[in-house]
DNA sequence: TTAAATTAAATTGTGTACAATACATTTCAT
DNA sequence: ATGAAATGTATTGTACACAATTTAATTTAA
């Protein structure tokens, strides 16, 4: 068949979302060494920021602040089990619940993680200033697709 | 253990790398319905986006475009091959080589597809020019952190 | 108050991602 | 011309990501 000139709409270079979905691959590769040397993929580190932050909190609510569901969470949750960084134990009072918290081990491994982001930021060359810029505006980028996603499903 | 205050720059709501990751993860949510329609994955569209604009290249060249390798890629081409939308044949000058080129199938896909974009823009309502300025903010951002990737594999 | 609806996790199945390795082909330095 | 290095794909193994389904527990509404 013929060629005839891609839309610009098509084009890859004016893809947004092929952007971020570029620049978040990159970004796990970044973190990729720093991490090795914790024993921790980057969706774990994420978990264990979470916990870190909350002490304990059940699949769902990791699930709401991670935008993760349990098809993604579960086998990860094991894995740190099985690592002894994490407990997952049913919650006495809804059995329903599987609450996740922090192992001394788990703990302890926040000592570890706390250079990271200093060392990304080393990394990217960014200034403060546009760190702030950026994770403002990409915040408020992701509340607008998000809250599209959930108008959607209504 | 105990809990001590977490350092600001572990939290969560400071990581930007999380934010563009949960971005990038939403945007693809936000196309899954109308790629369904035509029966393509959030990675086979820009695998065929690449395509309808170049019509032939290598693995490797949609690799370098779209920043993934032969791991990621032979599988999914094997895919679309299975699905009748593209070719791949060794090339004659340099047999190390594949060449991925599209079948009549795969170009009147671009006809179907050509949509989606202006879809997207009314999901997320963003105006062109925040458009512009967030493409043009997220691809700077994405040459220096691949920039920092390759000066550190070098 | 109990049957229906809702909720929370887990499971299953498909499709990426990517490191590491293997393999075949080509290029290059001697 | 030839053995070593480089190149281009494919394969293997681990770990997500998510839709769809299942199971069990809780809530609700008639």
């Amino acid at each position: 068949m013929q060629k005839t000139t891609t839309s610009p709409e098509l084009m890859l270079e004016n893809q947004l979302c092929f952007t971020i979905y570029a620049c978040s691959r990159e970004f796990t590769k970044l973190y990729q060494p720093h991490l090795d040397k914790i024993g921790l993929t980057y969706s774990q580190y994420l978990v264990m920021i979470v916990l870190w932050e909350k002490q304990q909190c059940t699949v769902k609510e990791l699930g709401e602040a991670l935008f993760l569901d349990s098809g993604t969470l579960t086998p990860l949750l094991k894995r740190l089990q099985a690592a002894g960084l994490i407990l997952r134990e049913r919650s006495l009072q809804d059995e329903r619940k599987v609450l996740i918290s922090l192992t001394d081990k788990g703990w302890a491994l926040q000592s570890e993680a706390v250079c990271i982001p200093g060392k990304m930021a080393e990394g990217t060359m960014l200034s403060a200033d546009e760190f702030v810029n950026l994770l403002g505006q990409f915040k408020s980028l992701l509340a607008r697709v998000h809250e599209a996603n959930t108008a959607a499903t209504k």
